[in-house]
DNA sequence: TCGCGTTGTTCCGTGTCACGGAACAAACAT
DNA sequence: ATGTTTGTTCCGTGACACGGAACAACGCGA
């Protein structure tokens, strides 16, 4: 029942377009009568919206999503920093995590010109596509590294990396420099900056600066990107990774 | 089931804070052995997670909360005025949108000096005790102002409008001048001004600049929120509100 | 205007699985 | 050591989720 309920939300990501109760039907595979049940008492609860005949996910979740715990004090306390990127390039910013083999973007902020990019705030991309998923992985331990480099690698665009070796050497260049470059990997026609941000020696985010490819002008924005990432290394060492203690296993 | 489901999740707003077991249990109402057993379901689909003993809210429920239509769309598009606010004054940027007689907020900026304020994204505040909500209040047709004024008004602070004289002649000034102030009526020593964004003649959100009391300008602000409410209203109406054919009914 | 495919909705008999009291185990306090 | 609170497992009962089938509403082309 619950599962069911998961099903249909689920159907909503990554798109979170309208759908009809037949879509949702084919696409869970539920039968439509038990999808019409169901649907009705999300609608009920405000966790799906309706108008006419079209489902849209509802305003509460957005308001749980808002409280998540994790996300939000991470975003909360990173969003000056990310301010300062801004004002500092102008360009698109992004703030992103690891969670398992792909990066969650936590905050994406930017001007009025947008750049046609995959990644969104919520959403999730491969670790070895971005500029923001390298800079984790190659702070994130070796073992994390093989494992990723034993699947084939997947890829965005034609630029995307999918030689382990080439990766490999550009994640030795990462953990040296402490920057994370990356071109028309995600997207075309825009290159991107990144640097990690630290809890001791493992990256907990990393935060990304996306250039229109034809201005990409990598040694203004490092220094940028570099002391964004520092600073909130240094907050986030100070207010103490320990608010909610881990305790037992 | 999934109203038993939605009352658990509800315990985590607007606190977001870890729960225990048995505290669950206590908010909800629910006997013990069906909170353990849906709050397992629950971690097991990724709506909530569990460290030790403690329940937070989980991944999925930020995945899908960022993913809601209605506040996405508008948060992105308005994004770039926000941050030219900001820049412009360097304070603490609010947007929010009215949801019955309360203001949502969908986004909140600010640098490295953080206000105390009471204002969270995606969560609510009475229409009649901040900036925004004045904002959306005076232009959302009197209908709806009778219906605040036919209830008594709740408060935040000491400041907080409770008198309806007061507030029909605070409204009138707003829908004079088309601009909203408000004095320490959310969180003292705080004071705001707020613009609405227009679609036609009603407002579909609004956004405020808070600052501390004691360097409030309002002579200098004004034109800047004033510019990047009339530019939001402008680009929202060019690209049609219309996106999501409201169909039928 | 009619007919036909599609989509949305209602009905209801069947069987499942959610339910929660009770009993047990683990953690914590004193 | 002993009570107290919290977390977990068990299991018999019955409510209610389930989904096929039949029906209604819509959209479309002729």
């Amino acid at each position: 029942m619950l599962e069911k309920a998961a099903l249909i939300l689920d159907c909503f990501s990554p798109s979170g377009g309208p759908y009809r109760l037949s879509e949702l039907s084919e696409r869970t595979g539920l039968p439509k009568p038990t999808v019409h049940r169901l649907a009705a008492d999300l609608v009920r609860l405000g966790w799906l919206e309706r108008s006419g005949p079209r489902y849209l996910l509802g305003a509460k979740l957005f308001e749980l999503g808002s409280l998540v715990p994790h996300r939000r004090d991470l975003r909360e306390t990173a969003l000056p920093f990310l301010q300062d990127l801004f004002e500092a390039t102008r360009e698109t910013i992004h703030l992103g995590i690891r969670e398992g083999m792909e990066v969650v973007y936590l905050e994406r902020i930017h001007g009025h010109e947008a750049l046609r990019l995959p990644s969104r705030i919520g959403g999730s991309l491969p670790l070895t596509c971005t500029a923001v998923g390298k800079a984790l992985l190659a702070f994130s331990g070796a073992e994390l590294t093989e494992e990723v480099l034993s699947h084939p690698l997947p890829s965005l665009t034609p630029h995307s990396i999918t030689d382990p070796d080439r990766l490999r050497m550009a994640l030795e260049k990462i953990q040296v420099s402490g920057l994370s470059y990356e071109e028309q990997e995600a997207a075309s026609e825009v290159s991107c900056i990144a640097a990690p941000v630290f809890a001791g020696d493992t990256a907990v985010a990393a935060l990304s600066v996306a250039v229109p490819r034809t201005r990409f002008r990598p040694a203004q924005l490092a220094p940028a990107v570099r002391t964004a990432a520092l600073g909130l290394s240094r907050v986030l060492r100070g207010q103490g990774g320990a608010r909610i203690p881990l305790s037992s296993r």
